[in-house]
DNA sequence: GTAAAACCTCAAGTAAACTTGAGGTCAAGC
DNA sequence: GCTTGACCTCAAGTTTACTTGAGGTTTTAC
């Protein structure tokens, strides 16, 4: 009886390797999202994680706002305003992207900025720590710690 | 000017504290940086490092670089490419600028795209693995490893 | 009823880009 | 001529986002 990896049409009790072969990520994705808490779910008697369908939507929000160049703790911010029990509604949503939209518009201004900057600084050798542009992150947005952080 | 050995004169050798100070990056971070082979330098009697001042130069790209997202090992290419020994030339850095301004280029196309699609597609449900181009990376821009990547 | 596939936990490994620490050397000022 | 600060090396630690492995349990398939 092959009901169990694709009985689709029950309701919702995904289990960890449904969820990742579904969301296009690793097992092993799944449990560390759960653990960091990312995503919920519950246990079945025997101790497997079983998780809802509206999980595979998280963790494809969670898989985009990484493309976006958001750091996990961000995320994890953004998904743990949404509301836990009830279902997570479309305005939801939308409230939640409106957020990234806005961050992502100031992203792309600076890196603009930076770009059109680039050869004319490099260039003429103006890369002078106190005068550059380039140089100082005095703008708005914050630079952060060790590793790189967009895209 | 030409007085002294190899080039350069004898004012020109800075001590990695000097360039640490002057760069704005840690002295940890010059020895790392020498260690990988993004700067070059030599070591006097006492087997202290010393640079020359070009490399306060070479600082200030790869810290601008990293600004804009790219990875130290692409860094290190393109430095690479710089020539070694005789002085690296305005038209040297144009080049180097260039390329990046390309690449640049083309990872803002791609966030303004992606931001444009964020609250459509997540607002709307169709973040599909198959279906939706915010969860699909098949663009010409190809996704790195672990780690965010951009500002 | 049993073998295989899927699952479990916990620890450790990976990669990037550095930082921190221990233990020792060099150089400049008084 | 000695103290102090800057420097040296090498090893190990840090963070983020996971992956890999060992050793053991549960579920499913036949």
């Amino acid at each position: 009886m092959a009901r169990t990896t694709t009985g689709s049409t029950r309701e919702a009790a995904l289990s960890v390797g449904e969820v990742a072969a579904r969301s296009g990520v690793a097992v092993s994705t799944i449990h560390f999202y759960e653990q960091q808490g990312l995503i919920h779910g519950w246990r079945n008697s025997g101790n497997q994680r079983r998780f809802h369908r509206d999980v595979l939507r998280r963790v494809a929000v969670i898989k985009v706002a990484q493309r976006l160049g958001l750091p996990l703790a961000m995320i994890a911010d953004a998904l743990a305003a949404l509301p836990t029990e009830r279902t997570v509604t479309a305005a939801d949503w939308r409230q939640l992207s409106a957020a990234w939209h806005g961050e992502l518009t100031e992203r792309i201004a600076l890196l603009s900025q930076l770009r059109d900057q680039l050869g004319e600084c490099i260039g003429c050798g103006c890369l002078s720590l106190e005068a550059c542009q380039l140089r100082n992150p005095d703008d708005h947005l914050a630079g952060q710690g060790p590793g790189a952080h967009m895209l």
